[in-house]
DNA sequence: ATCTCAATGGATATTGTCATCCACTGAGAG
DNA sequence: CTCTCAGTGGATGACAATATCCATTGAGAT
């Protein structure tokens, strides 16, 4: 569904979700929640310049959720990785496709893709680390 | 969502089950699904050995959909391009997800799928052409 | 001041999808 | 038989997503 980046991204603030209260490592994060530490690092970059978390450097440093993080939607992250996701696309992939001229599916993924947009309202409060893959 | 190539199947088939009564030119079908036409010889010799479609070379010659084709569910077309959908998997991409140790996600999550994998039971006889992107 | 720790960021590699080009093969028209 | 039409299939290219490597920067410890 999403993408993997997103998914990591995801992953992430979940986990520094159960652990607001301290500098969590990099390397933690990539080992607790199963991520390509270089990899990560380059999610939490794009994490720390959208102001999803704050970042510490030196000793003793390290990343944490920034005090409003929990209540950011996770189709706030989403758009920051995959980009804009177009809301009324077509499942075929026609150009018109719409409630006068629907393709056969329209009726099905119009109700699908709402449910899937209602899941996205939610916040990363909601989000707890359940460990990595 | 699924790829840019199974959507473009799942037009080239629906062009073809409203044609059913001739052999339909890869050109044709290019131009009135808007497929490029190139990309769409592949997808046309895939269809072909998986056994959806027929066809004719040379002199009035083209493509058409098999006898069988219409009763093919979309789950099928597919799985021919995008391999099997793995029907347990968790949308945040974590490996133990599931009843007993469910993602805070998994219960939306869940039913989203149900819902996505009913919308793949449809036939391609309820696929009609509705025209080019 | 100097050392070490840890984030930062630029360069590069890998992979898979999507797409195009073109030479080949088979079939009907003349 | 020969010409043209139209599908077949191999080779190649463009591009984005994913992933890795390593040199640099900033901050606390000593």
């Amino acid at each position: 569904m999403f993408s993997q980046t997103s998914r990591y991204a995801l992953r992430t603030l979940a986990y520094l979700a159960t652990h607001r209260d301290r500098w969590v490592l990099a390397r933690e994060i990539a080992e607790g929640a199963g991520i390509p530490p270089d990899y990560l690092s380059k999610i939490l970059a794009r994490l720390r310049k959208r102001g999803f978390v704050s970042s510490q450097k030196g000793w003793g440093g390290g990343f944490r959720m920034k005090g409003t993080g929990g209540k950011v939607a996770i189709s706030a992250v989403l758009e920051t990785f995959d980009g804009k996701r177009e809301k009324d696309g077509c499942a075929f992939g026609l150009g018109r496709c719409n409630a006068e001229a629907p393709c056969p599916l329209h009726p099905h993924w119009e109700r699908i893709r709402e449910e899937y947009e209602q899941m996205l309202t939610l916040t990363l409060c909601d989000l707890k680390h359940e460990g990595a893959p």
